[in-house]
RNA sequence: GUCCCCUUCGUCUAGCCUGGCCCAGGACACCGCCCUUUCACGGCGGCGACACCGGUUCAAAUCCGGUAGGGGACGCCA
C-alpha cells in the first residue's frame, strides 16, 4: 500500500454523469496501479441543493460501474463543526474576518463592475474594520494575499501561474454559519491526507485560492491534476440537450459498464494505438501523465463500437441475466420458447446494445402475425407456396439437429428443385421471423426447433395463398 | 470585460518534452470491394488533419513569438 490518497468529491445535486465518471474512474484507475486509497466523499454543504436522491443515484453509477471506494462515502454535512474550528483559528489568527456586506449589495457591486469593464472581486471594504460584532448578520472572508502570485504544476496541465491580485477574500462562511466548497474541500482534503487532487479542469481557478487556505492553515498542499471537460456534439460543454448524460441512463440503454468504462478512459487518456482495455490493462497501464490538456467531445457512435465489442466478447450466460430487464421491459416472458442463452448467442455478433438484442430477440418468442410485405412481393405467390411446401416437408423428415445440417437441408432443397438459395432462405426467413433482418437460417431453425420452424412455414403459407 | 487553459483527419487520439525515422500513424464514422440466403461479423482498400502568421534551424507537427478561434472561471453553487 503507498502513501497515494485520491478521492472523487461529487456534490449530491444530480445523478452521476459521463463527466463525473470519468473523473472518478481515474482518480480510481490511479489508486489501483499505485496500490493508494480511493476515497469518495459527498459534498453536501449546501443543504439547500442536496439532497439524498442525488446521493442514492450517485452511489447506484459507482456501483454499476464497478467503481469501488476504499474508504467513504464521508459526508461533509456530517463535518460542520470541524470547519467551524478551523474558521475560527483562521479569525483568531486574523487571517479571516466578519464581513458585513448584504447579499444584495455586493451583487449590485459586481454587475456594476462587470458592466464596466473592471474585474467583478470584492473591493475589501470589510478587510480592515475595526469593530467585528458577532451579533450581527455577517460571513467570515478569508484574507488573501494581494501580491506576488499563486502557481503549481499541474500533473496534466503543467506549470499555471496566477497574479495574487486576481484572486479576492473568498467567503469561507455563511451568514447562516455554513461553511463554503472552497474551504470544506482544503480541510476536508487535508484533514483526510489526500496526496493527489484529481478534478474536473472547471476547478482551476479554484486552486490558488485553496493553495493559499492551506498556507494559511499550515498543511501541505497536494498536487493537483485537472482533467479537461467532455464537450457535446457542438463542442459546447455536455448537457442534457445532447442527449443522455447519466451513466444509468445508459445503463438502460443497453450498455455494458465495461464498455462505457474502456470508452471513457479513453476519452483524454491514451496508451499508444491501443484501443480495448480490460479492467486489469487499465490498471496496469494508467498513467495520469499521458491524459491529454484539451477537452473532447463525446461520441456515441465509438461507444457503440466498444459496446458491440464487449457484447461479442461476453459470455452469453452473463448476458442473459444482463437482457432480462430489457425483455421484461417489453412485456416478453422467455419461459415459453427456445433458450435464452441459445437466443443470445445468435444475437451477439449483431447487436449493439443490450436494447438492440432484446429487439432481436422477440421474434423467437412471439411468432410472427404480419410479415414484410415488401420484401414478400419480390418472390411469386407460387414459388413461395413450392418453398414452404418444400421446406417444410425437408424439415419434417429429418433428423438434422445442429447448424450445418439445417443448412446442409436447404442446400439440398435448392438443388432438388433448382432454386436460388437467395429464393429459399428469404422467404423463409420472412415466415419465421416477420422481416429479412435476422440471424442465419440455419441458427434460427435450430434455436426455434423444428416443430416450431414448421408451424411458422405452415401459417405463413396459409398467410400467402389466403391472398 | 478580466484572468486561466486549450488548438493534429468529422470524432477519439499517436507523434511534440529528447527537432530529421512524419509529404503525419491508429481507432470510430463514412465510401468502395470481398465474404454471404437477409441483417450483421470479418477481410481488404479509399476519403480525411499538423488553426493561422512570423522567427530560430541545414531541417519544425515538434522550439520561440504573435494572431485568430474555442473552453473555463469570475456565487453567501460545487
Amino acid at each position: 500500500m503507498s502513501e497515494l490518497r485520491v478521492r472523487f468529491a461529487p456534490s449530491p445535486t444530480g445523478y452521476l454523469h459521463v463527466g463525473g465518471a470519468r473523473t472518478a474512474l481515474f482518480n480510481w484507475l490511479l489508486a489501483r496501479n499505485k496500490g493508494g486509497t480511493f476515497i469518495l466523499r459527498i459534498e453536501d454543504t449546501d443543504v439547500e441543493r442536496s439532497t439524498r436522491e442525488s446521493v442514492d443515484a450517485i452511489l447506484e453509477g459507482m456501483k454499476w460501474l464497478g467503481l469501488e471506494w476504499d474508504e467513504g462515502p464521508f459526508y461533509q454535512s456530517d463535518y460542520f463543526p470541524l470547519y467551524k474550528g478551523y474558521v475560527q483559528k483562521l479569525v483568531t489568527a486574523g487571517k479571516a474576518y466578519r464581513c458585513y456586506c448584504g447579499a444584495e449589495e455586493l451583487d449590485a457591486k459586481r454587475n456594476l463592475a462587470m458592466a464596466e469593464g473592471r474585474k467583478p472581486k470584492y473591493d475589501g471594504c470589510c478587510r480592515d474594520l475595526v469593530a467585528q460584532p458577532d451579533d450581527q448578520p455577517h460571513v467570515i472572508r478569508f484574507r488573501a494575499p494581494q501580491n506576488g502570485a499563486t502557481s503549481f504544476d499541474d500533473l496534466i496541465k503543467g506549470t499555471i501561474t496566477f497574479p495574487n491580485e486576481e484572486l479576492d477574500d473568498l467567503i469561507i462562511q455563511r451568514t447562516d454559519g455554513t461553511p463554503t466548497y472552497n474551504f470544506c474541500v482544503v480541510i476536508d482534503d487535508a484533514t483526510m491526507s489526500i496526496t493527489t487532487v484529481i478534478r474536473g479542469d472547471d476547478h482551476v481557478n479554484n486552486t490558488p485560492r485553496q493553495i493559499q487556505l492551506y498556507e494559511a492553515l499550515g498543511f501541505p498542499v497536494p498536487q493537483f491534476a485537472h482533467v479537461p471537460m467532455i464537450l457535446g456534439a457542438d463542442k459546447a460543454r455536455l448537457s442534457k440537450r445532447h442527449g443522455a448524460t447519466s451513466v444509468i441512463a445508459y445503463r438502460d440503454m443497453g450498455y455494458l459498464p465495461e464498455a462505457l468504462l474502456n470508452y471513457l478512459v479513453r476519452l483524454g487518456w491514451s496508451n499508444g494505438d491501443d484501443e480495448i482495455f480490460s479492467l486489469e490493462e487499465m490498471i496496469q497501464k494508467f498513467d495520469i501523465n499521458n491524459v491529454g490538456r484539451s477537452a473532447s467531445v463525446f461520441n456515441t457512435e465509438k461507444l457503440n463500437w466498444l459496446n458491440a465489442h464487449y457484447i461479442k466478447n461476453s459470455d452469453p450466460e452473463g448476458l442473459a441475466d444482463l437482457l432480462k430487464p430489457h425483455l421484461i421491459a417489453r412485456d416478453l416472458s422467455t419461459h415459453n420458447g427456445p433458450d435464452l442463452v441459445a437466443v443470445i448467442k445468435t444475437l451477439q455478433e449483431r447487436s449493439q446494445t443490450l436494447e438492440e438484442m432484446a429487439d432481436r430477440a422477440l421474434f423467437y418468442y412471439k411468432a410472427p402475425t404480419v410479415y414484410d410485405e415488401a420484401a414478400l412481393a419480390k418472390f411469386d405467390k407460387e414459388l413461395l407456396l413450392a418453398v414452404f411446401a418444400a421446406v417444410m416437408e425437408k424439415l419434417s423428415s429429418s433428423s438434422a439437429s445442429d447448424v450445418a445440417a439445417i443448412d446442409a437441408l436447404f442446400k439440398e432443397v435448392c438443388s432438388e428443385a433448382g432454386w436460388k438459395m437467395g429464393q429459399v432462405g428469404q422467404p423463409v426467413r420472412i415466415a419465421l421471423s416477420g422481416g429479412t433482418q435476422a440471424p442465419g437460417i440455419g441458427e434460427i431453425v435450430v434455436t426455434l426447433g423444428v416443430a416450431e420452424t414448421v408451424r411458422r412455414i405452415g401459417a405463413a403459407r396459409d398467410f400467402v395463398a389466403g391472398r
